[in-house]
RNA sequence: GGAGAGGUGGCUGAGUGGUUUAAAGCAGCGGUUUGCUAAACCGCCGUAGUGUGUAAAGCGCUACCGGGGGUUCGAAUCCCCCCCUCUCCGCCA
C-alpha cells in the first residue's frame, strides 16, 4: 500500500510510477480529491468533540454541586447527534479509500528497467553452458513416465488435471531437493528455518497483496474462511504482521512449503506436465531489512538463488524485469531461469523482489530506527528455488540416451549415494 | 464441541459512570551527586490521525484499555455480539 502522504505530496512522481509499470494513474486524482474531503470533514467532528468533552466534564462539575443541567445536557445530545453523523461520512469515506489503496499497486523503484511488457526485460546475465545432447532431447514428461516417477494419469483421476504425483525415483528427489535448499539458506546463508501453517486468514492474504486482486487465483476454504497459501510469502512475511520488530535488522527466514494456485485463466496454455500446477513445492526466502540496504539485500537474495543453481550445476540466467513486468507489489525484481533442453525453453524458477515498505505498510511491519521512532521495515522474497521446474531442469539436462538421469553431484549424499534413476 | 476464568502501555498491575491528560512499580533514556560502580534524587518515557510550522523540533486537538456495536450529557468501567488466551471435560492423528 503506498503512503497517503506520498501520493498528497508528490502527486507526480506517483503518477509518473503508475504510467511506468503500465497503470492508469486516474485514480490518483480520485484518491487526493478524497483525501481532502475526508480531512474536511475529520477536522469538523474534532472540534465539535472537543467541544463535547468539555461540556460534558462541565456538567459533571456542576451536577456535583446540585445544579440542574438539563439545558446544557439536551445541548450536547445535539452535538452528539452532528458528531455521529459527521463520523459515518467520515467512515465511509476511509472505507472506500482504503479499498482503492489496496488497489494500487507498488511504485518501482527509480533505477528499475523501463519498458512496457515481458518483451523489455534484460538478460542480466547468463550461467553456465547448456549441454550438447547427441542424441534428440527428451521431455521430462517423456522421460518421466517411461520411468514410472511421473502419473499424470492417476493424478487426474484422483484429483484433476494440473496436480503432479510423484513416485519412487521422482519422490525421493524431490525430497532431497527440499534438504538441500533448506540446508544451504540455514548452514551457509544465514536463515532460520519456519515451518509455517498452509492456510491463512483473509488478514495474511491482504498483507502480502495477494488479496483483494488476486482473489479468483486463490484456493478459498469457505467454511473456515481460509486461505491456502500460493506461496510460503505469504505466512513467512506475515510472522511479524501488526509488531514493532524488537529484534536487529536485518532477519532472513526461509520456509519449505507446498503452493496452491488456481491458475484461473491460464487452462489449456502448455498445462501438459509440471511446468504450470495447481500445487507445487517450494523453498522460499524472506527478509525484514532497514530501508537503507534493500537494494544491497536484493542483490544478495538474488546471488543466494543462484547459489542452489550454481551448486546443481544447471545453466541459467538472470532476467533484471522491466517496469511493465514486474509484480503488483514489487518495486523492483530480478527472475531465474533454467534453460530445459526437451522443453527447448527457459523456465522460471525464482523471482527475487524488494517491495520497500509496500508490503509492510498494509500488514503493519515495522522496526524503531536509531532514533527509537517506529518506521515501516522493507521487505524482500525470493524462491529457493521452485521445486517442480527445478525437477523438470534436472531430468531433462541430466538425461541419457537410454532414458535414465543421472543426478548432480551435490544432491548425492542427500540422495543416500544414489546417483542416477533409472528404470 | 461443552463448562469456567481471563484479555488494561515494553513488562507487572490498580482502576465498576465524571478533575483519570489510565495510579503505582519495574525496565529504558537523559541529568544531578560520585574517583568508578551501585544507591539516592530529578526529569523524560505509548501508537496513530489531524492542525500549525519551508522542514526538523515544538505546540494544539482527536482517537485508541482484545475487536465490533449499543446505552449515556459523559464509558477502561454498564449491555450485546465476536475473537483470542488459560484451566478442566469430551473427541482425536
Amino acid at each position: 500500500m503506498l503512503d497517503i502522504k506520498r501520493i498528497r505530496d508528490k502527486p507526480k512522481e506517483v503518477q509518473e510510477g503508475l504510467r511506468a509499470r503500465g497503470t492508469d494513474p486516474s485514480i490518483i486524482h480520485v484518491i487526493i480529491e478524497q483525501d481532502r474531503i475526508r480531512r474536511d470533514f475529520l477536522q469538523d467532528a474534532e472540534s465539535r468533540k472537543n467541544e463535547r468533552n468539555r461540556l460534558s466534564k462541565e456538567i459533571g462539575m456542576r451536577r456535583k454541586q446540585g445544579e440542574d443541567t438539563s439545558q446544557t445536557q439536551a445541548e450536547v445530545r445535539a452535538l452528539g447527534q452532528a458528531i455521529d453523523s459527521l463520523d459515518a461520512k467520515i467512515k465511509v469515506i476511509e472505507q472506500e479509500q482504503h479499498q482503492r489503496l489496496l488497489g494500487v499497486p507498488n511504485i518501482p523503484a527509480p533505477h528499475t528497467l523501463r519498458g512496457k511488457d515481458a518483451s523489455d526485460n534484460r538478460v542480466a546475465r547468463t550461467w553456465g553452458t547448456p549441454r550438447n545432447l547427441d542424441f534428440p532431447a527428451k521431455t521430462h514428461v517423456e522421460l518421466g513416465e517411461a520411468l514410472g516417477i511421473l502419473d499424470f494419469t492417476r493424478a487426474t483421476r484422483m484429483t484433476g488435471a494440473g496436480f503432479p504425483l510423484l513416485r519412487a525415483g521422482a519422490a525421493k528427489l524431490q525430497r532431497a531437493l527440499i534438504q538441500f535448499m533448506l540446508d544451504l539458506h540455514i548452514h551457509e546463508h544465514g536463515y532460520t528455518e519456519l515451518l509455517p501453517p498452509f492456510l491463512v486468514n483473509t488478514k495474511s492474504m491482504t498483507g502480502t497483496g495477494q488479496l483483494p486482486k488476486m482473489q479468483d487465483d486463490m484456493y478459498h476454504a469457505q467454511t473456515d474462511d481460509l486461505w491456502l497459501i500460493p506461496t510460503a510469502e505469504v505466512p513467512v512475511t506475515n510472522y511479524y504482521r501488526e509488531e514493532i520488530i524488537e529484534e536487529p535488522l536485518p532477519i532472513y527466514l526461509t520456509a519449505y512449503t507446498p503452493c496452491f494456485r488456481r491458475e484461473a485463466g491460464a487452462a489449456g496454455r502448455g498445462t501438459r506436465g509440471l511446468i504450470r500446477i495447481h500445487q507445487f513445492d517450494k523453498v522460499e526466502m524472506v527478509k525484514f531489512v532497514e530501508p537503507e540496504t534493500s537494494y544491497e539485500e536484493l542483490e544478495s537474495l538474488t546471488a543466494q538463488a543462484e547459489d542452489v543453481l550454481q551448486r546443481l550445476e544447471l545453466p541459467y540466467r538472470v532476467l533484471e524485469l522491466c517496469t511493465g513486468d514486474i509484480s503488483f507489489a514489487a518495486a523492483k525484481c530480478y527472475d531465474l531461469e533454467l534453460w530445459a533442453p526437451g522443453q527447448q525453453e527457459w523456465l522460471e524458477v525464482s523471482s527475487c523482489s524488494n517491495f520497500e515498505d509496500f508490503q509492510a505498510r498494509r500488514a503493519g511491519i515495522r522496526y524503531r530506527d536509531a532514533n527509537g521512532k517506529p518506521q515501516f521495515v522493507h521487505t524482500l522474497n525470493g524462491s529457493g528455488v521452485a521445486l517442480p521446474r527445478l525437477m523438470v531442469a534436472i531430468m531433462e539436462n541430466g538425461q541419457q540416451q537410454d532414458g535414465s538421469i543421472i543426478l548432480p553431484k551435490a544432491i548425492v549424499p542427500y540422495m543416500a549415494g544414489q546417483d542416477r534413476i533409472t528404470a
